[in-house]
This record gives structure tokens, sequence and C-alpha cells, in this order.
DNA sequence: GTCTATATCTCGATAGAC
DNA sequence: GTCTATCGAGATATAGAC
């Protein structure tokens, strides 16, 4: 959806339809009649406002990918205590996964299918805009090093390695669930403790250290 | 593939064929046209020795998810020095999760699609086996923490983080290279730094502490 | 704009020659 | 065992009435 357009009631309910049915089964498995009745109305409407299954789910795309970044944007904060902005990146990033569950299978759906657009979109953004969120990410960390407050063991590293310990969080419930059935906390408690774990190992991992690893 | 049966050199290029397939565009993304193609072989073929696309799924799925295990296995050691536990892990997961790209996008695929499957299969191995790999590291990491080596905040926790931290490893890289193109490096020379920075931040993140975090 | 009915097409699966 | 040609199901897409 872009801000330029004005849309119907019909044609948003067929846009937020798509987004969870195309979400849950991937562009393939996705059925237009899914979408449909997903949306309350028929395939013909769809094919109406959209033209094409494949036209609509590029401007699923496009959207998904712009909100998540917006997203991503407010869960980067400027700070000069580090322990805050680690703290509320896992916070804010854990909340809009946990409300867009969708966007995020969407977009490793993407990623597994080679990430070309993905990589394309990306690219756009980061020509245009100048501070980006992982820019201001990185000068935050800077700052952090110079001051004595962590150590410098890459900033890149750090982003992706938190991210990744974010990410699998929404994945791994399944699977975690179906390991150890005597452990089925409620979803809220499990991904509570998770958050904590995720701070407690990282914000320490980056503490200063006198002796040298062996 | 199962051990039990023999199969002809068509047959196995045809089940690499499928699971290259199936990893890239999923179970309904794939066409059999195209596995027939990369196995350099036509759709009848395909149909004559696994019968259906859906057969052929299966088996696929049966293969790989054990394969999988049989590689976690491996990279699972026992020790009484916990670096070394967890260095081993890395290097070992790593190097397996390199050599068998499509297994990991598979499984990815499948825990998008609900971990259904995975997570009957995953129940039946797990109520057979005694000690599995999960079991192993969280004894070892539960003797670390009785010798002082490391802290407690949770080994089922520690074992999401690290696997995490890893598997994005292997997610991240087009979207890394695509953000930062002055930054790319050759491959190995990424994936070496990731390794480090990886062991670095998780190890010492669990080191024992006196002062409590803020 | 919305719906029903229908056309068109893609793909999995099979038949049958070799 | 391997291939070409074809069938039939099911999905996308369109026509046309309202």
């Amino acid at each position: 959806m872009q801000a330029e357009r004005t849309y119907t009631a019909t044609e948003k309910r067929i846009f937020r339809a798509a987004i969870s049915v195309f979400g849950e089964r991937g562009k393939h498995g996705a059925r237009v009649r899914d979408i449909a009745q997903r949306a309350g109305t028929n395939k013909a409407l769809v094919h109406y406002y959209f033209r094409s299954k494949e036209r609509l789910y590029s401007e699923v795309f496009r959207y998904l990918i712009t909100t998540m970044f917006r997203f991503i944007a407010q869960a980067v904060k400027e700070s000069d205590d580090f322990a805050d902005i680690i703290r509320t990146f896992i916070d804010r990033y854990f909340s809009l996964l946990e409300k867009n569950r969708d966007i995020l299978r969407f977009m490793f759906r993407e990623i597994l299918a080679g990430a070309t657009a993905f990589g394309k979109e990306l690219e756009q953004i980061y020509t245009t805009d100048q501070r980006t969120p992982p820019h201001i990410f990185f000068e935050s960390y800077e700052r952090a090093v110079r001051r004595g407050e962590i150590r410098d063991i890459g900033a890149v590293q750090t982003l992706l390695t938190m991210i990744g310990a974010c990410v699998l969080s929404f994945m791994a419930p399944p699977i975690v669930f179906a390991l150890y059935p005597m452990e089925r906390k409620t979803r809220k408690q499990f991904m509570n403790e998770r958050k904590e774990h995720i701070f407690n190992i990282l914000y320490f991992g980056l503490q200063p250290r006198v002796e040298s690893p062996a």
C-alpha cells in the first residue's frame, strides 16, 4: 500500500488477507480463493483490484519491507548507556515481531528464495537514506567502546548475533515444545525469559576484560 | 533414502535434485519438471521412481531430518572444558551448515509451514533415545556450572541463543552484502569472523560475575 | 463495485512406444 | 528404464449480468 493511493474498504480487506495468507503458506502455497474468502469476498474482486496474484504479491512485499524498516528504526534508540540500547532493542524488536508474525514469516520465505528482491529494495533504502537504524546502532556502539563501557568485538557482528538470538525465539517454540512438553509454560513466560537471557548473555559478553581468552 | 534400499544412479540424481529444488522453492513452489531437469531427466521418471511429488517430498524430509540429527550429534562434544564445548559446537555446526545449505533451507520451510511433521519426528527420536545431543549439552552445562566455570543463566536458553547466532549467519549474508557492498570480503573470511565473534561474546557472557547487572 | 459462470492455463500424473 | 504425448484436476484469470 502506497501513501499516494487511496483504497476502498474492500481493497484493504483483500490486502490484509493477502498478507496473512502469503505469510502462512507462501507465494505458491497461497490460493487466491483463500485470500478472497478471508477478506469476505470472492476471487473475481481480488483480480479486479490487483489484476493478478503476482502483482498482489509484489504490492504486499513492498508494503511489508517498508513497514519492517520503519519498525526496526523504532527499535534502535540513541542513548549514552549501551545497556539501555541493547535492552530497548530486544524489547521493541520482540514486541514488533510478536505483533507481526506474518511479516517475519514473509521475509524469511523471501530470504530462503534467494532474497534477490530483498537485496535490491535494501540497497535502494540504504543509498537514499543517510542515517539508517544500523548506522545509528553502530555509532552508539563506537561511542560506548570509546568511553570503555564495552569492548570492541565488531559492531556488525554484534548486531547480527543479537538479531539472530531474537529471531530464533519466534521460530523455535514449536520445536522446543516438541522436545520438552513438560516445560510447556505459557508463551509469554517463555518469551520473557528469552528476552532476559539475551540481554544477560550479550551485554555481559560485551564487557571489557583484562585477561585474554584461551 | 533409507539404508535398506538400493538406489540406481538415476534415482539418486533425482533425489539430490529434489533436495535442492524443494529447499529453494518449497513443497508448493517446487515443480516436478524442474526437479527432473536438474537431475538431467524428465518428469515421467520422477513419477516412475517416487510415484508422486508428495511421496518424494516425504522421503526427502525423512532423509534430511535423520541426516541433520546425525550431524548435530557430531557437533555436541563431551568435555570438562566448557569453552571447548562451545567452540567445538560452533565449529562443527558451521561446517555442517556450510556443506548442507539445502538442509537448513528445507528445515526452515518446514518450521514456517507449522513444523507439525517436524515436531512428531522429534518427539519420536526424543522418546526412544535416552541421551540425545541436547541432553548431553545440558549435562555438560550443569557440570560446568557446578565447578564454577560458568554462571547459570539457563541451559536451554543458552543453546537456543547459540543456535540462533549460528543459523542467522547462513541467512544473513545476502542481506549483509546488500547493505555493505564495500565490506564484501570473501565468504570464508566473513564466516571465520562470525565464528570467532559468537564464541567470544557467548563464552564471556557466561562467565561468573560478582556484581549484579543494573 | 460485486457476484456467478466460464474460459484458460499450469502442473502433476499416466499411457504407451521403444 | 527411459522417453514423448496426453489427460485431468485444480488454479488463475476473465466475461458478463446485476
